[in-house]
DNA sequence: GTCTATACTTGGATAGAC
DNA sequence: GTCTATCCAAGTATAGAC
């Protein structure tokens, strides 16, 4: 109510209002690259959709490109977090499997991985940002591998296939699929394929349960 | 010589020379993608390439869309004719998973997965591209389905795990081993995935062999 | 059929008012 | 810190000369 008869002396105020306004680019930017992609997400889009001048774009990120990157760093944060603690309450393969398909649904609902999935191809139109996106991107491969080697660790299957080439290749597949589905609309298909996974993993275990865990020839 | 003082009456020769610049555009397009991706795929990026004038885009195109998505077709029409001959000569999973590792490893030295994913993720930036976009991916899952039902459609694998399921999660996950490996510029991880594959499907087949081909409970 | 020239639009980026 | 105004480069697309 007294707002605008007590201008405070210190920065706190203007910091405070400047973040919020960061914050409010860094989300649109996201929409924006979700519905419009990389090749879409101009300083103009962008900052239409925040409610915000284009100016501010320059103002406090410097560059559109620089934008996106703490677009993606936001997405990569918060996906990291949610599922820092999901998969912490795992221990076995199985449960893994449950995880990752509610990673992934999650993944779909949200758009996070459409994110990750533009600024990659985006990325070779501007120069110097290939490097960018791929720092931001190899923690993935790291928590993934981690993922495994927790869960996976003690299994047969650990010495048949090395965690960080499995790492490699589960995210990539989080990347295919999500461009397939964001494709042809159909999020089913890519859902029906971690059930399968699930079930393989589920037979897979069973029947390893036969074999000896290790041989030493 | 003479070439000044005879005009030909018939088209023949017109046509052909704009056969010609038809494919310089489409040829140029498609290094541009590759170099430059879908964001950096201007009409003038792509005619300077072709060392052609800007306007031919248009007058041969229509738009820069449309010599995109007529790249992507030379793309596709090229593997789909050398991806077949490489799976006609297939019969058995382990010789199916060596000519996978072959066809990535050209698609990968070619770039030609590059072109599918540009195309794929630049599709939502322009109105009802994402369609046509669809249509010339969806053959490949259909001919992934093919190769899988021609060499896995007598193994215990079979009835495991639909042909479809495999047939797109394999075409997604060429489309993401290209993502990552474009981005961080090591070929020899994603070949070496190829080689652990292959592994497995040799061990998977021996250990198959021990068990009934099928159930009746 | 191809090239030059040009109209028009969009986008990146900065300057200055508030 | 934000907004208005503006500049300039790049991009799409068309018209007309060759």
């Amino acid at each position: 109510m007294a707002k605008s008869g007590s201008p405070s002396k210190v920065a706190t105020a203007g910091t405070k209002r400047s973040a919020n306004t960061r914050q409010l680019l860094v989300n649109a930017a996201i929409e924006t690259l979700k519905d419009h992609g990389f090749a879409g997400a101009s300083a103009r889009a962008i900052s239409e959709r925040a409610g915000l001048n284009q100016g501010l774009v320059f103002y406090h990120f410097g560059s559109v490109a620089n934008l996106l990157l703490a677009a993606l760093d936001a997405v990569s944060g918060d996906r990291m977090v949610r599922f820092s603690a999901a998969v912490e309450s795992v221990s076995s393969p199985t449960e893994l499997m449950d995880v990752a398909a509610q990673i992934f649904r999650e993944d779909i609902d949200t758009g996070h991985v459409t994110v990750l999935v533009e600024m990659i191809a985006g990325a070779s139109s501007t120069p110097g940002l290939s490097a960018e996106v791929a720092t931001r991107i190899g923690p993935w491969i790291t928590f993934t591998k981690g993922a495994i080697d927790k869960t996976f660790g003690d299994s047969p299957f650990a010495s048949l296939l090395p965690a960080d080439d499995v790492a490699y290749t589960i995210v990539a597949l989080f990347l295919g699929l999500e461009m397939l589905t964001h494709l042809d609309g159909d999020r089913e298909h890519a859902l029906t394929i971690f059930g399968r996974a699930q079930q393989l993993v589920t037979m897979l275990g069973a029947v390893s349960a036969f074999a000896p865990p290790k041989e030493t020839s």
